[in-house]
DNA sequence: CATTCATGCGTACACTCGTACACATGGGAT
DNA sequence: ATCCCATGTGTACGAGTGTACGCATGAATG
């Protein structure tokens, strides 16, 4: 059985990546800039990471339960007698206008992936997840559309700079549903 | 008036950093290598553009325009006749379909937004130019949504390495049009 | 106890980057 | 005709990067 001296310094350099992403992005990520973060030597990362796509799967992995937090705080979206229309919108207007900095940090991580096949599967993941999540509500296929639309959301959202309308999300949500 | 020596100068960089980003994505996109693929010297591009938000921003610009051209040869979308979910799922189809080392450079320039402010101006007219265009045939909420819904299913296919699924495009335009 | 080897550490190298600066050039204004 | 200045060019510097390598350490094994 392998053992590591450390076994907290892996998971140290993860956590320290996230705090780099979220402060200067992605492009701002370097074997370096953890290592300061994380208060390590150089070479710890490189040897627990060798390439920065690695260490980046890490990070999405973990940053992903971000939102599965959410959910969890709101009893799981298990309560058949609501409006799962409202739920999702006030879900995403809560996730939204909380951690910001934590919401970019998730959404980057989680589009890096159109660039860095690594990154698919976790995102491929994260989305079956929550598909499933919705599963328990509604079929598969409207479970697929209610994802394609929290991610359009969003991306509207975070990228033009605009308002999140909770009122015109629930709409949305509403129609897809009605199907 | 102002003139310049070389007035297609300007143009053939930002020709070239359209390429530089398609091949090599943004992570690879440097003066240097801009200029490399311009032909053109280091300072040139410097003195074009001191910034490479600036070169982004004039590159987005102008590779937006890639899918307006799809939906110009389609028509774009004024038949009243046609039914519009079908119409807007082959639409999307045809141009993930097309060239998709295309796609993804526009998806990527877009999605630059989330880190770069100076870009979100540029991805907000994209976003209201098709609500634009869409609202010739709907109304301003619903093609809200469409836009949104466009975005999310594009994620889902680029992100995730998924297929796409016109039918089930389809299916989701349709329901939100139903609103 | 002796050995092994995964893990941790420090340093150096070659490379690319943004930036800055001095100088060349020639179109447009005077 | 002359001057000005936007434009174009070449070079250099310091900072930051991935990578590689040699050595240190101590848990695991026999």
């Amino acid at each position: 059985m392998v053992r590591r001296y450390d076994p907290e310094r892996r998971q140290r350099i993860i956590d320290a990546a996230i705090r780099v992403v979220g402060e200067k992005g992605i492009a701002g990520l370097s074997h370096r800039s953890v290592a300061a973060e994380a208060d390590v030597p150089l070479g710890s990362t490189t040897y627990h990471f060798s390439t920065l796509d690695e260490l980046l799967v890490a990070a999405l992995r973990q940053a992903n339960e971000g939102f599965a937090k959410v959910v969890a705080a709101r009893g799981g979206l298990r309560d058949d007698r609501a409006d799962l229309a409202g739920e999702l919108a006030g879900l995403l207007g809560e996730w939204l206008s909380g951690d910001r900095a934590g919401v970019e940090l998730e959404c980057e991580l989680y589009l890096a992936a159109l660039r860095r096949p690594a990154l698919r599967p976790v995102a491929a993941e994260w989305a079956e997840g929550v598909a499933e999540l919705l599963g328990a509500r509604t079929d598969a296929v409207t479970a697929r559309a209610l994802v394609a639309v929290m991610d359009g959301m969003c991306l509207q959202v975070l990228l033009t700079g605009g308002a999140y309308d909770e009122g015109f999300a629930r709409e949305v949500f509403g129609r897809v549903l009605r199907g």
